[in-house]
DNA sequence: ACGACGCGCCAC
DNA sequence: AAACGTGGCGCGTCGT
C-alpha cells in the first residue's frame, strides 16, 4: 500500500492508497471510526461522463485528517459497500460524482442523493459570485485557499506540471496519468480532506446564516436536474450528417467569396475590416481595445439586411459583409451546434447536457456541453435535431411575460398589477398610456423595449438603439413610462438605497442574498427578477417531480420547461405541465402556455411537416 | 503546442 | 444624470 503524508492547515494527514486487497482491512476500520459525515469525491477519464470509452478511475472517502483513494477496478465492491452505509457524504458539485456513480458503479442518484451534501451549493449560498467577479469561487480549490489552506490550489498546478511532463496536456492528463501516479494519488487524497474539512467550515455558516431550508431545496432540485441529465435527449444522427453537410457546403461556397475580396478566413475580424474600408465601406464603431467593429449589427446593414435576414431595399448590398455573415453563420452552426451533438452523444446517440441547476449569480441555470438552452430559434434546422423518444412527442412549456410579472408582483404598482390583472395586452396597455389611443406599431415596440429596460436596467440609449429612435424621442416616453408605473421606480429607487447605505446586495423572496457591484446598483432590480423568475422554475420542476411528472421532463431553458410524452397522452400530460407550472405570486398569476410541438424540437419552430423527424 | 484572452454570437 | 442583465463556447491572436 501507498501511504502518503501532507500537511493541510498545519496538521499532518495520511492518504492510503491500497494495492491489494488485503490493504482494505485499514479502509474497513477507517469506516468503522463513526465519523457521521465522510468526504467523498472521484477521479476520471473527463467530463464526458456518457461518452463512450470514459472510465470511472478513482474514488476517494475520507474525513478531515485521512483520505483513502481506492482504485474503481480493482476495489469496486468495497466502494459501493461503503457507499451504501446509512452514512451521508460531502461532496463538491455532487451532481457530476453522483452521475458517474450511478453510471459506472451502478449505485443510483436515487440511492444517494439524499445522503450527499453539496459543498458547491453552500458556496453558492453564502457568495454566488466567480472569482473573476469578486466572489470566493465556486470551485473546491478556490474556496479551499480561502476557507481551509491558502496552499490548497498548489497541488493543482504540480498535477498539471505532471501531466506536461509525461506528454499529456491539462485535458489529457486525467485519462492518460498512471494511476499510481505519487501526485496524482496525493491530488486524489488531498481534494477529499479539503473538501470535508470545507464542509465542516461552511455547514455552519450556511446555519447561521438562516440560509437551511434553501440548501435543501437546493439540494433536492439539483438531484433531480441530474436525473434529467442522466436521461438525456435522443438525436437524430441521420439528419444531423446531412445538415452538417448542407452548412459545409454552404460555408465552404461563401468563403470562396469572400476570398474574392481579400479575406481567407472570415472569422478575422482584423482582415473583414481592412477588406470593407478598401471596398469604400465607412466603419465608425470600435471594440473595447479600439480596433473597428465588424459584428452582425455591423454587417448586417452593409449587406442590406434586417436582424431576420430579410432584404431593406436601402442600399446595394455589399458582397463582402453579406458573404462574411454567411459564412460564419454556416461554420458556428456546424461547429458549436451540430458538430457538439455528435461529438458529445453517448453510444445511444443521446446527449447528456451538463446541467448547472445553481449557476448564475442570480442561481439561474445554464447548460453546457452542449449548450442547448442557447440552440438559434429564428430558424428550426439545429433544434430539428433533437427529437423524442420513439412514440413520443416534444412537448413545451413557457412562461408568459414572467419577468414583467415578477417586477409587478414585487414593486405592486397599482396600475401595472391593475393592467395585468386585466388580461390586455401589456405592451398594448403601456403604449396606450405612454403614447395615447392612436399608438403606432413603431411606438409599441418603443413601449415595450422600455419595459424591457426596466427590467434589464437599460436606458434611453439602449431602447433609441433597439428600436432605431432618437434618444430625443425615447426621453419624453421613459418619462411617461415612469409616470403610469411610479411603482416601478420606487421599488427600483428602494433597491438601491438598501444597497447605498447598507450591505451591497439585494435579497429575493427565497432568501437569496445576491451581492451587487459597488458601481452597478442600478442591476440591483435585474437581479433580483432574474433570481425570482429562476425560483419559480426551479419550485415548478420539484413540483412536476412531485407530480410523477419527472420522467417526462428534458430541459429547463429559463423561463420553459422542455418535454417528452406518449404520443396519444401529450396534449393531456403538456396540459398538466402548464397548470402544475402556474403559481400566483404576490396576486399576480404566473402562467405557462403548454404546447405540443412534434416529433423533434424544431416542430415547435416551423420545420416543414415533411422534413420533420418521423 | 498549449493556454489565456479578446471578439463575436447564440439563448432567455 | 445615467447606467441592458445572466450565461456557453468557437475561433484568432499572442505570449510562453
Amino acid at each position: 500500500m501507498l501511504t502518503l503524508s501532507h500537511t493541510v492547515a498545519g496538521d499532518e494527514c495520511r492518504i492510503f492508497f491500497p494495492e491489494r486487497r488485503t490493504d482494505l482491512a485499514g479502509f474497513e476500520s477507517f469506516l468503522g471510526e463513526g465519523d457521521k459525515l465522510l468526504g467523498l469525491d472521484t477521479e476520471t477519464t473527463g467530463l464526458d461522463i456518457y461518452s463512450p470509452g470514459y472510465r470511472l478511475r478513482l474514488v476517494q472517502i475520507g474525513n478531515a485528517r485521512e483520505a483513502w483513494v481506492l482504485q474503481a477496478d480493482l476495489f469496486r465492491d468495497a466502494i459501493i459497500r461503503a457507499l451504501r452505509q446509512p452514512r451521508s457524504f460531502g461532496v463538491h458539485n455532487a451532481s457530476f460524482d453522483l452521475q458517474v456513480i450511478d453510471r459506472h458503479l451502478g449505485v443510483r442518484i436515487e440511492e444517494l442523493a439524499d445522503r450527499v451534501l453539496d459543498t458547491k451549493i453552500f458556496a453558492h449560498l453564502l457568495d454566488p459570485r466567480q472569482r473573476h467577479e469578486g466572489g470566493a469561487g465556486l470551485r473546491l480549490k478556490e474556496l479551499s485557499e480561502i476557507y481551509v489552506d491558502e496552499a490548497a490550489p498548489d497541488t493543482q498546478e504540480g498535477l498539471t506540471a505532471v501531466f506536461r511532463s509525461l506528454g499529456f496536456t491539462k485535458e489529457t492528463g486525467w485519462a492518460g496519468v498512471p494511476i499510481d501516479n505519487e501526485t496524482y494519488v496525493r491530488y486524489a487524497g488531498l481534494d477529499v480532506i479539503l473538501e470535508t474539512r470545507l464542509f465542516y467550515e461552511l455547514a455552519p455558516l450556511v446555519k447561521a446564516l438562516e440560509l437551511s431550508d434553501l440548501s435543501q431545496f437546493e439540494h433536492h432540485l439539483q438531484s433531480l436536474l441530474a436525473i434529467m441529465q442522466r436521461k438525456g435527449v435522443r438525436l437524430d444522427v441521420d439528419y444531423i450528417d446531412r445538415l452538417r453537410s448542407e452548412l459545409a457546403v454552404e460555408a465552404s461556397d461563401f468563403a470562396k467569396v469572400a476570398a474574392r475580396y481579400g479575406v481567407s478566413n472570415v472569422n478575422s475580424t482584423t482582415q473583414v475590416s481592412a477588406a470593407l474600408v478598401g471596398m469604400g465601406e465607412t466603419l465608425t464603431e470600435t471594440t473595447d481595445s479600439g480596433a473597428l467593429k465588424v459584428d452582425k449589427a455591423v454587417l448586417l446593414p452593409l449587406a442590406d439586411l434586417d436582424r431576420d435576414w430579410t432584404r431593406i431595399e436601402a442600399r446595394d448590398p455589399n458582397p463582402l459583409a453579406d458573404a462574411v455573415l454567411r459564412t460564419k453563420r454556416a461554420m458556428k452552426w456546424d461547429e458549436s451546434y451540430a458538430g457538439a451533438f455528435l461529438k458529445l452523444r453517448d453510444s445511444d446517440d443521446r446527449l447528456h447536457a451538463s446541467i448547472g441547476g445553481l449557476q448564475a449569480r442570480t442561481a439561474r441555470m445554464s447548460i453546457s456541453r452542449p449548450p442547448l438552452q442557447q440552440l438559434p430559434s429564428g430558424d428550426w434546422k439545429i433544434r430539428r435535431a433533437l427529437i423524442a423518444d420513439p412514440g413520443q412527442l416534444i412537448v413545451a412549456s413557457d412562461y408568459a411575460q414572467v419577468e414583467m410579472r415578477v417586477l409587478a408582483a414585487l414593486c405592486q404598482d397599482e396600475t401595472l398589477v391593475e393592467a395585468i390583472l386585466s388580461g390586455t395586452d401589456l405592451h398594448d396597455f403601456t403604449a396606450e398610456r405612454v403614447f395615447g389611443p392612436d399608438f403606432t406599431k413603431v411606438q409599441r415596440k418603443v413601449a415595450k423595449a422600455i419595459g424591457f429596460g426596466k427590467v434589464y436596467g437599460g436606458g434611453k440609449t439602449t431602447v433609441a438603439r433597439q428600436t432605431g429612435q432618437t434618444e430625443a424621442a425615447v426621453a419624453p416616453a421613459m418619462a411617461a413610462y415612469d409616470a403610469t408605473f411610479p411603482g416601478i421606480k420606487r421599488y427600483a429607487q428602494r433597491l438601491q438605497r438598501r444597497a447605498e447605505y447598507g450591505k451591497k446586495e439585494v435579497i429575493t423572496v427565497s432568501g437569496r442574498h445576491l451581492p451587487l457591484d459597488r458601481d452597478r446598483l442600478y442591476a440591483a432590480t435585474n437581479y433580483v427578477v432574474q433570481s425570482t423568475a429562476r425560483d419559480l422554475l426551479a419550485q415548478a420542476i420539484v413540483d412536476l417531480f412531485d407530480a410523477g411528472l419527472g420522467d417526462h421532463l428534458l430541459l429547463p431553458v429559463h423561463d420553459e420547461i422542455i418535454a417528452q410524452a406518449p404520443e396519444a397522452e401529450a396534449e393531456e400530460v403538456v396540459q398538466e405541465i402548464g397548470r402544475i407550472m402556474g403559481s400566483t405570486f404576490y396576486g399576480i398569476p404566473i402562467l405557462s402556455d403548454p404546447e405540443v410541438y412534434g416529433r423533434s424540437w424544431g416542430s415547435g419552430y416551423g420545420v416543414p411537416a415533411e422534413l420533420d423527424a418521423r
